[in-house]
DNA sequence: CGTGCTTGCCTTACGGCGTAAGTCTTACGT
DNA sequence: ACGTAAGACTTACGCCGTAAGGCAAGCACG
């Protein structure tokens, strides 16, 4: 009703800008999508947009949040479908279930080409992108994986998806206080993960990730996967 | 020598303006290299720069191609030294091989995180990442693996290491004529290689990566790798 | 029925970016 | 000694994100 009431004297809405902003940064790039053409693009001044959003960051990040959101809808849509709330399903292997997800994810991000370089540019993702990691846990997690190798193996899956630029920090993260309970709200396996790995650390709270670890441990994964490939030719996907 | 006749008169070398850029955006980040920063740390006014370098990208250019050389000194010196040249030497295993390189690759971009980020941005790589690239596909073919093979193997690997944000691009590369011919040149190996990755294409010419291809191959890759760990945590790296 | 406040959009302006165009200075070759 | 051209400088343009404030329309309230 509130929407309604203010649709007659404003034209600009949160949502609107962001998906015009979606629009923008398809069709002409992410350099593209700058204050003014977005206004334009509303038929409105540059300056008007901050009266619905803090600043450009603010429209990234909610963009992107939108993205995961279409993501969602694309892992449901391309989900085997359980109709009834039924109890044991046949349930698929974990790593095809994994793979789907990616897949989907993948699938959604073919058409916003320029998302990975925000995801790399900025920083915490939001909850739309923890729901989205949050089922690639839960996945592993009913796959039988620890925590541990569920850990690596995001590491090792982010950069190949989501385009993470590698860890090339070094910082680790340290996230803040309240976060992790907060989080467990919105990706409860996510949660427990980041839980468990880090009370595992033994210096505990400030560098729980190892990037250099990671890095070789997904290193590792694709050389390994590349010998076996090399000395048995029949191997499944080499086409 | 004239070098040092320019010395005198010139402080502004092309060089000594790729290593300030260089430094500059180690040290302030890729944000922080604007030209009027790099000009001021240089003792000189900003426009005096495009009397040595046409533009900002050829500046990139230029310094992406000397931290491969730096790249390639860090791999000769991790090189386990073969003195003398020597015919027959214990030849490690390829995947060991490989791995040394791309480490000593890493080592490189930790001093340098700005790399990938301007690596993603830009399209033909300069010699000096031809060899490297080369280096890496002539220890895997040394190791007896198929170009085929090889080829999806830098894909695999490109991801992860030099941060390619992914082939999102749909392009498919169709490399300009001579391109070949001058590439064997400088990486024999892996003009080699595309020489007969081309070849193999029905299609030929146009469109001979597919990147859905390649990805569900990395993705493959890692998801068998990781099955297998959980399945025998006793395997290698999962420290 | 005013009247004043809030909301939403617009106008103007600032500092910073890459760089096009033109000017001055300097050191060399003759 | 002097013309010349290379190399640095000056100025200026059109972008960018956004800070600061103006102005009109609709609502709450006397």
């Amino acid at each position: 009703m509130a929407e309604t009431d203010r649709a007659t004297r404003s034209r600009l809405t949160r949502g609107g800008i962001l998906r015009a902003a979606i629009a923008l940064a398809d069709e002409r790039g992410l350099d593209g999508l700058t204050m003014r053409a977005l206004a334009d693009g509303l038929g409105v001044e540059a300056m008007s947009i901050y009266h619905h959003l803090p600043n450009k960051d603010a429209i990234l990040d909610g963009a992107i949040e939108e993205v995961f959101a279409e993501i969602a809808a694309e892992t449901l849509a391309s989900a085997p479908a359980v109709p009834n709330g039924a109890a044991v399903t046949p349930a698929p292997a974990w790593d095809a279930a994994v793979g789907a997800r990616i897949l989907a994810a993948r699938r959604v991000l073919l058409r916003h080409p320029w998302v990975p370089w925000v995801l790399n540019a900025r920083g915490a993702p939001g909850p739309n992108a923890a729901r989205h990691v949050d089922g690639i846990v839960a996945a592993m997690h009913d796959g039988g994986l620890a925590y541990d190798l569920i850990h690596h193996a995001l590491h090792a899956l982010g950069s190949r998806v989501y385009g993470y630029v590698q860890e090339l920090s070094d910082d680790g993260g340290e996230l803040p206080a309240g976060a992790l309970e907060q989080l467990a709200m919105v990706a409860p396996n996510l949660a427990a993960m980041l839980a468990e790995v880090v009370h595992d650390d033994p210096d505990s709270t400030l560098g729980w990730c190892d990037d250099q670890t990671e890095f070789e441990f997904g290193l590792d994964l694709l050389l390994d996967g590349l010998v076996r490939r090399a000395a048995d030719p029949s191997l499944p996907p080499v086409e």
